[in-house]
DNA sequence: AAATAAATTTAGACTAATCTAAAAATAGAT
DNA sequence: ATCTATTTTTAGATTAGTCTAAATTTATTT
């Protein structure tokens, strides 16, 4: 019997990027796609491919790519249910704000105790979202995508609420910041300029001009 | 410029080490010392003292042991910090018990990040003792080590309050909660048994029987 | 002070995770 | 369907941390 949950800091990164690329639906990544999104090279990819096979985390052939194993998935989802509860832990407990806690939740995620996770999710209150607006899985692993759309997809005149982003770098969250955008925040779009696809916005109760690249990295609930 | 801050997991295992050995007043801890505690091997401490020495952690001088330097004395005092805080937080937020928090604050010591220290100290409120009574390093580093003696050198008579353990393994500490005793508690020497130095006790308002081993590892602050 | 015992260091090997450069396989274009 | 470009894998090297076994230094005993 091996012991399948010793798993090190480097493979649940793994595990962790393969399913953020979809491969938790038998969708088969590619060793170029895991190598670019982890600042790494295709070749150590195909080392811990073959090394999270033979542990049963990952199904691979060569030259056809890694998908995750429902075992592959159950511990993909364990690692991102601990990242999303720090990251609540961070906004909710100790007032970091929403652009500081992914860096300090990529440690955090990885301290194994399963009584810790238990208590970080009573204290919370069982929260289901992060302050990303992503769901929050279960112990079961079970979590529930939001009913949301981009920003950018929305016609002129719709009217609705915040409830996360696309991309979560400190940049992009720090502009949203300046601009008065944060999770719950009511927002209107008043018009579309053709040329640029640029938005006019009422955030609250002031208007805003935003770009594009800005839009569809937003996602709204519509009212 | 080197940059010392940035410390492995190792690294920082050890200066805690050579800390807790008395290698923080300029005293030569040996390499068997160091190996005996950590689990390790002598030829190991010895290729790590050599890195620390490297990086003006530690004052090494081959065949004669190893001290902590004014440097590897403040990291040292920062991870002990990070390590008591984290202790505090798990008993009195995450309602952990005494022996089930040194495993886990093992691994949480080791996270990186300032603020995150600083906020969780103040979410505490700034406590001076982690729950086993040892007590938390500020953050320049300043600690008061508690007025306290070993129950074991005190006479017959004495009443004190329960302070600190010297022994805090999960099996004495169990022991402990099993006959009543936790921090804070009132506790008198009702008599001595001379032929094995085991001691009559009031607890609270029981009475208890307790050995000399027990009795060398609790400290009482006289009343 | 020499002989022996104990502690410490060195030398060489191992594992995990990574890299570079070269080889092999697949995919795309004509 | 063949050739070329791209992707992927292999082979071999590197670093950190550890180990064993042998060599060396220090300490102890007579």
């Amino acid at each position: 019997m091996k012991k399948y949950f010793l798993m090190t800091r480097s493979e649940e990164n793994y595990l962790k990027t393969i399913f953020h690329l979809g491969g938790g639906d038998s969708k088969s990544i590619t060793t170029n796609a895991i190598a670019e999104q982890m600042e790494t090279k295709p070749s150590s990819v195909t080392d811990m491919a073959k090394k999270l096979a033979e542990k049963g985390l990952v199904n691979y052939v060569k030259y056809q790519g890694v998908s995750l194993s429902e075992l592959g998935v159950k511990t993909a989802l364990g690692i991102i249910r601990k990242h999303r509860l720090w990251e609540t832990f961070l906004v909710d407990k100790l007032d970091f704000t929403w652009d500081e806690v992914h860096e300090v939740a990529e440690q955090l995620e990885h301290i194994k105790s399963e009584k810790l996770i238990d208590k970080l999710d009573e204290l919370l209150g069982h929260p289901k979202y992060d302050p990303h607006g992503d769901p929050i899985p279960t112990k079961n692993g079970e979590f529930q995508e939001r009913d949301k759309q981009l920003l950018s997809e929305l016609p002129v005149g719709a009217v609705g609420v915040c409830v996360g982003v696309k991309d979560s770098s400190a940049a992009f969250l720090q502009y949203l910041d300046k601009h008065g955008v944060s999770l719950g925040k009511s927002i209107q779009i008043l018009g579309k300029e053709a040329f640029d696809d640029s938005l006019h916005l009422l955030i609250g109760d002031r208007e805003h001009t935003i770009s594009n690249q800005i839009a569809t990295n937003l996602y709204l609930k519509i009212a």
